[in-house]
DNA sequence: CTCAGTGCAAAGGATTTGCATGCCG
DNA sequence: CGGCATGCAAATCCTTTGCACTGAG
């Protein structure tokens, strides 16, 4: 993670609301207030990328894997956390789309680490054209991914 | 795979074409022209889509598993094949681009199938333009995926 | 002949699950 | 209190690997 010092209150409100909507959505979906799921919440709302399960267990030691694990379906389920596909055999989990806004990704195809990253909404508008020839293809299209693939700073 | 029947001569040229593509570049890696490995080759060139583990087994029942997933592996590094991520836990193997030509997919959200997609060119115009920004962001960027997300004519 | 390639079975590694116990509401 | 949630360990499932045997050149 990576901003600017004055971005740094601007950072907090996000915080704060995002959690305010992550707590709404667990109760909607009928999920107590425990302790780790509030962890594995929190860890994703600070993140603002992709994260891994042994970065998520490396957030809070007292975290169990096989609650976090849990945890993160759980989250899925109630429309609180998306599974990222990256590179390597970890699967990574980030906030929602409806809690963060749309966005794509940038892959380090050596260490497998992804970042956010925004692209212009006319490219968006290209990719809607697109679905109507997909359709024609026997595909009912309800979603997109697109990633841009390299090396990270670090493995640079 | 589906095709209109007055395209059969053109793609057996096709296959042809690629067959012969296959097994100089397997020749040029220094990997013998055994048996399983033309078999791993041929059914991802009939294929014409990307095809999981199981899927290449079911197509020889001569072929071992583990003869497949190392023969996918050579290919791979041969630059004969490449590995495709899915949405399910299986990984998906596919001729190289560089053989095949630059394509998208198109991922079945319910049982993980995969199949082939062209966009427009200018579509890949626009993704050129972005490279720049995300490598402001710290990334050196050298390949881009997109997948169109839905349900395949199966799962619909 | 030689050494790469193969099949089988065992090992690995991420993720899931059964079960007795603990904690939220 | 009643049940959902947790932690531990065992179980799964895909993929990789060790090893002795086979076959391509």
């Amino acid at each position: 993670m990576e901003r600017r010092l004055d971005d740094v209150a601007h950072v907090d409100d996000d915080w704060t609301d995002l959690h305010a909507s992550v707590d709404q959505r667990l109760r909607a979906a009928g999920l107590r207030n425990s302790r780790s799921r509030q962890v594995v919440a929190d860890v994703l709302v600070r993140a603002g990328r992709p994260l891994s399960l042994p970065e998520i267990l490396d957030a809070d030691a007292e975290l169990a894997q096989s609650s976090a694990y849990r945890n993160l379906g759980e989250l899925v389920d109630a429309g609180v956390a998306r599974r990222v596909e990256s590179v390597d055999d970890h699967a990574r989990f980030e906030l929602h789309e409806s809690l963060t806004g749309h966005h794509h990704h940038l892959v380090c195809t050596l260490c497998g680490r992804v970042e956010d990253f925004d692209v212009p909404n006319d490219f968006e508008v290209g990719i809607d054209a697109m679905v109507h020839a997909a359709e024609s293809q026997g595909f009912r299209i309800d979603a997109h991914r697109f990633d841009l693939l390299g090396r990270c700073a670090r493995c640079s």
